[in-house]
DNA sequence: TAATAATTGACTAAAATGCTAGGTTATTAT
DNA sequence: ATAATAACCTAGCATTTTAGTCAATTATTA
């Protein structure tokens, strides 16, 4: 399990896909739109997504994406497992025969670290952070995070 | 919260110091030959580890890195944000004024998956770390190894 | 038949990763 | 004092990943 800003962005677009699911599918240009991903990215993370069995397709005009199975069972983890490669923490390349001590001491850490994030975020479903959405966008969402101020900010020029 | 082979370096090494911790300060040519990662990669981990206090070093002959703090003071959470640079995974820069809906989804999102990231990894402690890879060595307690998921909990199962 | 929208593939700039090389300082042992 | 040690620092490099552009093709609908 990894986490990164690419797997972000394919639950930000999943959630979208919820949130906007409807009797037509959802177009990657509206979610393009809507969540400022470029659409060429998107192509890229749903082709994926649709491979992982995630997300089912309709072509042509009025076409889109549908999510293809009930929001409580597509989890966090399953999203971010088919947009990100996942990497081999441990140097011994999940052999069992290395001996060495030391060297493979990542073998069993990591293993039931990831387990256990891996757990964690299967735990997360799409049904929760639409709720979590939904409740936030009806009012009452105070929101008080910070983050350490970084270079892309989408938001400046969108606000105007 | 961002996770990533440079995180697990980082914790695989403090790890093996924890293990190695003496009457003598810990080489990180010691660390280097033991783990397999190169000098100059953990000279540059070590140094932001030192520099957010979670390690002292000693200079000249003898010298060497010790842990600053006990090992159940020290989480997986604090040595991988010492060492990767914190993503900034809401698109606004953390600015509250992007009120544009869906556009600002992600805040949120984002915030309260990462506060529970963050949470689950900060109840895990070296020396919960340090005692699993003493089982793991010592008997041979096949792969069964268990995280408390809860903060402050040293070492309750590890005994018996 | 034209418009739509998924699908595919090649390519790219920028950043992060993991590492090498070569120095400088501070400390210890000889 | 001097040499060895080991932290500390800087610059640069090869590779991979990220995030994206561009251009085409295919399936579908109006």
């Amino acid at each position: 399990m990894r986490l990164t800003t690419k797997g972000r962005f394919a639950v930000t677009a999943m959630l979208d896909l919820a949130l906007n699911e409807d009797a037509k599918p959802v177009t990657l240009a509206g979610i393009s739109e809507r969540q400022a991903i470029s659409l060429s990215y998107l192509e890229q993370l749903f082709s994926r997504l649709r491979r992982q069995g995630l997300v089912t397709s309709v072509r042509g005009p009025g076409g889109g994406y549908r999510l293809a199975k009930p929001h409580a069972d597509i989890s966090v983890s399953h999203i971010i497992a088919a947009v990100d490669e996942l990497i081999d923490a441990t140097q011994c390349g999940g052999k069992e025969d290395c001996h060495d001590a030391g060297r493979c001491m990542t073998h069993d850490l990591w293993a039931s670290l990831n387990d256990k994030i891996l757990d964690y975020l299967s735990g997360v479903t799409l049904a929760e952070l639409v709720n979590n959405q939904r409740q936030n966008n009806a009012g009452l969402s105070p929101a008080k995070v910070h983050f350490s101020p970084r270079k892309t900010s989408v938001c400046e020029e969108a606000t105007a």
